[in-house]
DNA sequence: TCTGGGGTCCTAGGACCC
DNA sequence: TCTGGGGTCCTAGGACCC
């Protein structure tokens, strides 16, 4: 048996949290560069506003109603999201982290007689140990577990569990869900069913399995199994290393200026270089994006994109670096107005299976201890402490956060204060 | 002024090998 | 009508997730 674990309205809850006078007041936070709605107390649902609602379309709704509106602090909600996990993993003996939100419990090993008090044991254990409320949903695959969470959440709102204890229960369940609500079908494939004559879960369960094994593929036939009650996607109890790490952001102003570009590719290729020590791996290619802004067709549009390959995979934030700036002139382009850069870091492997090309003439390992250190250093005294000469230090690609909240849980300057 | 960011899996088709 | 057969690796594109 399965349970599905998902935090409500997550990053509102993070807010919430520590602004308790919010208690019945509608919140919305907002993407990077407080772009749109990501995330949307319950009150906020009810006002209309959806998710991805980008937040210059919302200002009506915000100023008439009152909405507390929040950038994204991933500090924060990383924090929390660490602490609700480990609680959980305390109630289980294994579970899977699926989300920086939801986690799958393996049940399988737990004798309760009835699971639904299990249930509510876990969500109240976490509402009281980190005051984050949760729904919980349990089924015997993962697939419908996923819909017994979100069935709670429809129809026991106030139990926030549901059970789906026998076959009749899980038909009730399947007949409520509408296609394009089920966990692995999205626009394409609701559309396709919808014209094939499904409306409900149910429905797609009576298909051949033919079916869904030639027009959507094996995922598709899994998905048929999963919703028959037969467990066909395996736990994931130990996250598996990456295979590509990117990163990416716009813009809160667009420019043509290359030399603002660079600052940024080369921070982002620094986040890159960090991420993949953190998960002791090397890079065999490297991957630079750039992009208009695609909402404003009156202004000339391009996108660029090129992969480079590394002479010996790397991890070496300096040496990625000047790959990605050679990229960079290679596709930039004069006369446009960009929106975004972005790195990929492509085809990794661990560490200590790279072979050094016979050119190399690096000290690999020194280089290597300096930016372990200076990982160490930013991790302790706040993000670009200490950084490469080209990453710049003006940060003229500034995003925009114009509501951010303190980082209450993880430095010391920004903790709650009770009284002034 | 203003529309996120970071991932995964699957398949088809081409290159290449013996 | 026929063009060998069987295999691997890589990439691009499409689908999905939170």
């Amino acid at each position: 048996m399965y349970a599905l674990v998902d935090c409500n309205n997550f990053y509102a809850s993070c807010e919430r949290l520590f602004q308790p006078k919010l208690a019945n007041r509608a919140i919305v936070v907002l993407s990077n560069n407080d772009g749109c709605a990501i995330a949307r107390s319950d009150e906020a649902k009810a006002l209309g506003i959806e998710m991805g609602t980008p937040a210059f379309l919302m200002e009506d709704i915000i100023n008439k109603n009152n909405v507390a509106v929040f950038s994204s602090n991933y500090t924060l909600y990383g924090d929390l999201s660490d602490r609700v996990m480990k609680t959980l993993a305390r109630l289980v003996p294994r579970l899977e982290v699926y989300s920086i939100d939801e986690s799958f419990l393996d049940l399988s090993d737990m004798h309760y007689t009835d699971l639904s008090k299990l249930g509510v044991d876990i969500k109240e254990t976490v509402r009281r140990n980190i005051g984050i409320p949760v729904s919980v949903g349990i089924a015997p695959t993962k697939t419908l577990a996923k819909m017994a969470n979100r069935y709670a959440k429809k129809k026991y709102k106030q139990l926030g569990v549901f059970y789906a204890a026998n076959q009749q229960l899980i038909d009730e369940m399947l007949d409520y869900t509408e296609v394009g609500d089920i966990w692995g079908i999205g626009r394409q494939y609701a559309n396709l069913l919808q014209r094939n004559g499904c409306k409900t879960a149910m429905d797609v369960t009576k298909l051949p399995e033919d079916f869904m094994r030639t027009k959507m593929t094996v995922v598709g036939q899994r998905l048929w199994n999963e919703l028959r009650g037969v467990p066909s996607i395996e736990w994931e109890f130990e996250p598996p290393a990456k295979k590509n790490i990117c990163t990416s952001r716009s813009f809160g102003k667009l420019t043509g200026d290359i030399s603002i570009l660079k600052e940024a590719a080369s921070n982002y290729t620094a986040a890159c270089g960090e991420k993949l020590r953190r998960q002791n791996s090397c890079a065999k290619a490297i991957n630079v994006y750039v992009t208009t802004n695609y909402h404003k067709p009156d202004l000339p549009q391009y996108t660029g994109s090129i992969s480079l390959e590394f002479e010996t995979p790397t991890n070496l934030t300096g040496e990625m670096i000047s790959y990605a700036l050679k990229g960079l002139e290679i596709i930039y382009k004069e006369g446009y107005l960009f929106k975004k850069v972005g790195i990929t870091v492509l085809g990794l492997i661990p560490e200590n299976q790279i072979q050094t090309s016979m050119f190399d003439v690096k000290d690999r390992k020194k280089e290597k201890d300096v930016l372990l250190s200076m990982d160490k250093i930013n991790r302790l005294m706040g993000k670009d402490s200490v950084r490469m000469a080209s990453q710049g230090f003006q940060r003229r690609y500034k995003l925009r956060a114009e509501h951010l909240s303190n980082k209450y849980t993880t430095n010391i300057n920004e903790i709650l204060k009770v009284k002034n």
